[in-house]
DNA sequence: AGGACCAAGTGGTACTACCAGTTGTTTTTC
DNA sequence: GAAAAACAACTGGTAGTACCACTTGGTCCT
């Protein structure tokens, strides 16, 4: 893991590494002080601060004036941020998103196929679905949101998971663009592509699963004109 | 974009962000030196170094020492950086890489299939195959690497490419553990197994490729015994 | 016990000084 | 005059010190 740059800091973030691959830095723990840290790397405060600094821009770190510097709790909430910036300097990334997104969920509906879903988990769907009947355009989003955070919660792959989560982030910045040219019929007719998928998880059911997707970002990509 | 912290380094951030959205920073641009932005902003040199190493923890700034800092042409990288700690620091199972490995190389065989393969990709491919069959077990894995690395690259999806990366790096140190299971005969096995994709590939048949992850995972999971 | 207080430790900011690269200009050299 | 060497004026990188602001855990007093 460690890297070979010739940086000061490096130093600072090895050695933190390095805790963390003994399994002596787990998340929410906290790190050694700033002071400590530079008379253990052997390097100044002001570059053991800009170590720090650097993993609290990554997002696996945050800083607590007083008390100290911690292991963050939720790293995967930052890598949204970085897409966002990728977003923001290449226009051409929406497609991207929307194709990593697409993919990615189909891939782990292929998972959860396999063992198909409970009732419990049927009823949660269909309540997610009823709610999308009465929503407004902007509750819709919203629904859009939780059913697939609900599928991705399926795979109890954290690591899926952290993954997943910044890409929908990234995706529900796109979807008022998307909803914005619905009516309620089209919305209807999402709500019964939704339906669609969770009837082809529950019949282990490829082709229906298949279909959902191709509708579902088919209609995605015509709401951005992609 | 301003964000309403308390921090001192933040208006070095606002500032860059405001002369980013007036169009004076375009990608590759160099933004003001340390000690001009510090002067501008009323913050120390400090406060300001502070605020660049978070930007280029974020990745969209890069230093050269003794020349400027710069707006990061390639922000993506450091995504790979990022999602490399987090599989640090959430002592992420062998079983969950493996799966999400699995699950992801196969999306992207599907986006390939549907444009197949050209001949000098065919060739490239089977030149890989060709050093396999008479490779060590140690040389064995830079190769299956390889092949999995120019897999990845027939996606012209860059997004695709940035999640890839780190995950085949913990992928691939789990791969002596598994070639050490293998005798030469296996390994002979693999590299039909690999032969199968490319096929697959080539002939737009979905379930060939398919055969080929249920073989090539089902193997490494032997060696990891999961 | 309960509350007020205090002291030690922590991150946050600043200033200064110097080192180490880069870059464009000037001067030297042929 | 053109090429090469030297220089000067930038740039980021590192270090050290001092102090501020905040948290935390303990002590002391009531």
């Amino acid at each position: 893991m460690s890297n070979q740059t010739n940086s000061e800091y490096q130093k600072a973030i090895d050695y933190l590494y390095q805790m963390a691959s003994d399994g002596q830095l787990i998340v929410g723990s906290k790190i050694p002080s700033e002071r400590e840290l530079a008379q253990k790397t052997g390097i100044s405060r002001n570059s053991t601060r800009e170590a720090i600094s650097i993993l609290r821009g990554i997002g696996i770190v945050e800083s607590r004036h007083g008390s100290g510097n911690y292991v963050s709790k939720d790293p995967g909430s930052s890598i949204s941020m970085m897409i966002k910036a990728m977003l923001a300097l290449k226009s051409t990334s929406k497609a991207e998103i929307i194709q990593v997104r697409k993919v990615i969920s189909y891939s782990v509906c292929e998972l959860i196929m396999d063992r198909g879903l409970t009732k419990e988990e049927v009823a949660d769907f269909q309540s997610i679905l009823d709610g999308m009947i009465t929503a407004s355009k902007e509750e819709f989003a919203e629904y859009d949101r939780s059913f697939h955070r609900k599928l991705m919660l399926l795979t109890d792959n954290t690591l899926f998971r952290t993954l997943m989560e910044p890409i929908g982030e990234a995706y529900l910045e796109l979807i008022p663009e998307v909803i914005g040219h619905t009516d309620a019929d089209s919305r209807k007719a999402l709500v019964d592509i939704h339906a669609l998928l969770i009837s082809g998880l529950v019949d282990h059911d490829r082709e229906k699963c298949k279909a959902y997707f191709e509708k579902h970002y088919g209609f995605v990509e015509d709401g951005l004109e992609l």
